[in-house]
DNA sequence: TAAAAAATTTAGATTAATCTAAAAAAATTA
DNA sequence: TAATTTTTTTAGATTAATCTAAATTTTTTA
């Protein structure tokens, strides 16, 4: 049984491994869990001590094939529960991360197995990230980040590589939500500003800000 | 904020006020916490500082006015979150609390509010017991023991005194269910069991033990 | 490649929640 | 009511997770 704060981390290592090439820094990791270098170090001894991850002094950190699988266990539970609560619970997707974080820790197999079925056993959370399944295994897919199509190509938007409930609450506003479809008219010289044509019916300015954070296929 | 501990004696003391005249005793809240007494001694200095409970040494707690809205708020979310299982997962009502003393420590407002909603409002957990409103009030019902009913009358079971998976396995194989109609036929001199007559259909002798737990009116 | 800068670890504290053992207060009983 | 027993509190540690400051290692740069 591990504690909240050791699941906090594994979860942690788990995305700032993801396309990294070397280990995960100790100022990354101080980083995104808002706490010092010297306090990570000391968990990193603790995580290693426990056969979760691969550390050895000043040289970074990966998961262990067990951490990685606590990893995504919680990662699954995560999932499930933003599932849950914006569409049981009619939470907009800019809301449901953060009481996530919270229930993420639930420690009932039953309950996240039922939860599971109850949702009708989807495939993905509300932002579009794959749910893990109950082994800790996750499908990895290629997307494509709007920022990199060419002109006249047509996509389906499938994601989001940014969760920040202001980022969210603008594609709200713009109208962006999953699964609509987006024409790519032309990509401005100036700012790479990219402007689309949505579902066939109306075009929209999208910064190369907004389209480096839309993953389409 | 408080933390989840410190919910957990606000909750504890609750429980262990009701109907008692006095104060509640550090050993008895060291036995409910499965503590010893001088972690319950250090806990309650802390708690009578945040102006939670009524607390000279020597002399046992009670809550102030704050530390029973804050008490019913957890066994309003404790409540709403077993019905939750029960109905929407499917979890017999001996498996909902284990898993609701952890949901009862998620922090959100909103969250519990969309729950109640979802769940249309209910105003009883799936063993009986009331659920307090957003405001920490709760309806204080005066249910009778089936061990205390004369022969002859018939009440509705209304609720249980004792939440023990074993206590509420035993009902569920004995066919007691809430709201079925119990006609106490007999109560045997020699062991003071009763025999009862269940929704006009079967008879069923049940012990005393469990007569004391059966709440009914 | 030697010096400077950046990253990381160690040393030594701190805090919340717990513990054991000992001291003190309250309650019981002879 | 005095002695004994029980209950409760205090004193002093312990553990997990954190911190600051100092030391050490690695990386960068001049």
């Amino acid at each position: 049984m591990y504690s909240f704060t050791e699941e906090n981390y594994l979860k942690t290592i788990f995305y700032l491994s993801i396309g990294a090439k070397e280990g995960v820094s100790t100022n990354a990791l101080a980083d995104s869990t808002n706490t010092r270098a010297a306090s990570v170090s000391d968990m990193l001894k603790r995580l290693a001590e426990k056969g979760l991850i691969n550390y050895q002094k000043y040289r970074g950190v990966t998961l262990t094939e067990e951490g990685e699988r606590l990893a995504l266990l919680v990662i699954r539970k995560h999932r499930l529960w933003e599932v849950f609560l914006a569409e049981k619970l009619q939470f907009g997707w800019d809301e449901v991360h953060v009481i996530a974080e919270e229930l993420e820790h639930i420690r009932s197999e039953r309950l996240i197995e039922k939860l599971d079925a109850f949702l009708g056993y989807p495939k993905f959370d509300p932002h579009g990230d794959p749910i893990p399944n109950a082994a800790g295994e996750m499908p990895r897919f290629i997307y494509r980040k709007l920022s990199e199509i060419v002109e006249g190509t047509t996509v389906v938007m499938t994601g989001v590589s940014e969760h920040s409930p202001a980022f969210l609450q603008h594609l709200d506003k713009a109208g962006l939500t999953l699964g609509c479809q987006l024409k790519v008219n032309e990509i401005s010289d100036f700012d790479k500003s990219v402007s689309v044509l949505i579902d066939n019916v109306r075009t929209l300015f999208v910064s190369h800000e907004v389209a480096k954070n839309l993953l389409v296929k």
